[in-house]
DNA sequence: GATTCAGATAAGCGTGTGCTTATGTGTCGG
DNA sequence: CCGACACATAAGCACACGCTTATCTGAATC
């Protein structure tokens, strides 16, 4: 079940913010946790976690192992949400960005 | 924090299963336990996550509750998603389809 | 090849989660 | 008002989760 991991994976605040900044660029596991509270093998632990739901994948560089956003998460998400577009009620702002960023 | 709660209730596979349900029509809390394997307080149990992530809402109706989709969920995913936006590549499948759906 | 560094894995611990049974609340019909 | 019905809440239990410290793997540098 792809979506439970997804789901799950980003259920946690802090894997979202190690998400979030991976998504403004990849990097390795120690730029990672650089300025986040967070113990080595913490991170280790939730970049499998985000690893296993395809919302990141790793490429060994050397000895460092560099990791970035894995597109096919997102795009399970936006699968998982088109089945209720019927309930996007034009009123909704937040929605109403998106829609208008997608139309052009 | 808002996705949290979101993501955390969609996290669980019985509630995505209620979820679905609802989304297919608006009904009261006997009606969706119908074919449901779950007992009489788990889904009043899971009904309260649901609706405290914004993803559900009630309404009193005599002595029956109709819970049905609320949009606000939804949107919140849409808009998180939306910040993202630059890692959705025109290759993956599932994307397109709803790239496409969009544009018209 | 020994050391050092990046990262993964193991084991253990406290807390959260989802379920159960039991009971409470609120509304309708007689 | 009283029994029945729809649903919520309480309490307890087994298990999952996220963290910790300790240890392991694997690659670079000397």
């Amino acid at each position: 079940m792809v979506e439970n991991d997804i789901f799950k994976a980003l259920g946690d605040p802090t894997r979202r913010a190690i998400f979030e900044k991976l998504a403004s660029g990849g990097m390795n596991a120690s730029a990672l946790r650089e300025g986040m509270a967070i113990s080595q093998p913490a991170m280790s632990q939730h970049l499998s976690v985000l690893r296993e739901a395809r919302l990141v994948r790793e490429e060994r560089q050397g000895r460092f192992v560099r990791y970035e956003v894995d597109p096919e998460g997102l795009a399970h998400i936006a699968h998982w949400l088109k089945k209720y577009r019927s309930y996007w009620p034009a009123r909704v702002d937040a929605l109403k960005d998106v829609l208008k960023d997608m139309d052009q």
